[in-house]
DNA sequence: TTTATTCTCGTACGTCGTACGAGAATAAAG
DNA sequence: CTTTATTCTCGTACGACGTACGAGAATAAA
């Protein structure tokens, strides 16, 4: 069940997912693998959205009959798990801390971001998503590493890690979103009829005077850079 | 389609959606309401997620046939558009701007923060909705006031109210998910133990010494509070 | 060769969103 | 009071989804 905010949802067991060795030297040998399900999933997430990807659609994609993927995933829910675990391998680190750990964190979060343009449908996933596999944690080992001069504690660190995710998750979410708006000429413009026509009632004079007075258009790097510096430039070691 | 990241997916039209006064005066009297539709799916939401919300349960919830809702919502993707913009109702804000714009932020930030805690799906259901409703720009109205000593221009005003609106909601998920966890034992004991074994292959050292020396545990408020500082004392009005 | 094990995948079930259209209710027109 | 137009209600039906089940194929050990 993923995109839920339930109470109780049930969850993944990250022993049985990641700590598997491959021990079976018998019986029929597999026809397909955990990674190139994965990398098929990812690849049509990223043409046609997460609704495109559907245990039917990934089967076909990679030749597999559906319930054979039932033998790489023990459901779709753990699909998806994979499929972050997957991207998370993009986040090459180029090289060891540089000491300067506020410039380490700010390369950090560009990584992120990139990575998530590159994959737009990563920030819905990350939002229901909690453990970390293993390309995950070879990221968080390098965070931590960076964090180092800090002092911090390590729930400290940790925090400082998942709120930076989150930070730059809710950021690209939101300029998806609008970069979609501003791809289609007829979007934008409805939005913007609607926009002036309630900025035109009277009751918002506040939205009429900003609509009005827009100021120059945001370029998206600047504004995220600029926030990301407002957040971490705030940080302190105490 | 909710919760995807779909580069071309269509969208709702907010002049049909939120601009129509109550026209029709001939035909067949409603039986049912927009509001009271609206109200049963979020009160679904709230007990069972976001999941949950079905249009068949929805309709049960009503005591209405499955398809009469689409009398007064043209899809489910707009029935969650509704509730949206239902739950920004309850952003009350107790009254004009103080001056002190900072102070204003945190408070609107925090009563943002309160919404999502009380409507856990929210977060998520935010991540790819764009269009506020007549709730969300009343809040809107507040925020644009609160900011206006600011000197920011108009499309600036409006990016900084984004940003903490996905500065929280990020937070928040993430705070969402921690609690869920931490509320099964199991679980929590699970993951602890896949940590621990991942720490002691050798290859984690950072993480290894973060889990073993973690400090007092963080209160969510606070952690809260110190990041929504960060984020608001470094916002600065050139 | 037999047996145990592991993987493959066709079939089937219950659930979902919603298209369709027949019927019920209501207001205006005759 | 009819008639007609309009608006809403909702039973039925369709295609797509996740996945339980189990029969058969492939492989390694006995």
């Amino acid at each position: 069940m993923p995109g839920n905010g339930k109470p109780g949802a049930e969850s993944i067991d990250p022993e049985r997912l990641w700590l598997r060795p491959t021990e079976p030297r018998r019986g029929r040998r597999p026809s397909f693998s955990r990674e190139a399900i994965t990398a098929a999933a990812v690849t049509l997430a990223d043409a046609e959205g997460l609704d495109a990807v559907t245990m039917r659609r990934v089967a076909a994609e990679v030749g597999a009959g559906v319930m054979s993927l039932y033998s790489y995933a023990p459901d779709k829910e753990t699909l998806l798990e994979l499929m972050v675990d997957h991207v998370s391998g993009e986040l090459t680190v180029t090289g060891p801390p540089s000491g300067d750990w506020r410039a380490d964190l700010k390369t950090v979060a560009r990584l992120q971001r990139a990575n998530m343009l590159r994959h737009p449908w990563l920030p819905v996933a990350l939002s229901t998503r909690r453990v970390p596999g293993p390309n995950t944690l070879a990221f968080l080992e390098h965070v931590l590493a960076v964090l180092r001069p800090t002092g911090l504690d390590g729930a400290a660190k940790l925090e400082v890690f998942a709120q930076i995710t989150a930070f730059v998750a809710g950021h690209v979410a939101h300029e998806i979103a609008q970069a979609a708006v501003s791809r289609s000429p007829d979007r934008a413009a409805a939005e913007g009829r609607y926009l002036a026509a309630v900025a035109a009632d009277g009751r918002h004079p506040e939205l009429a005077e900003a609509l009005s007075a827009p100021g120059r258009p945001l370029a998206p790097d600047a504004t995220f850079s600029r926030f990301l510096n407002r957040l971490i430039d705030g940080l302190d070691t105490d």
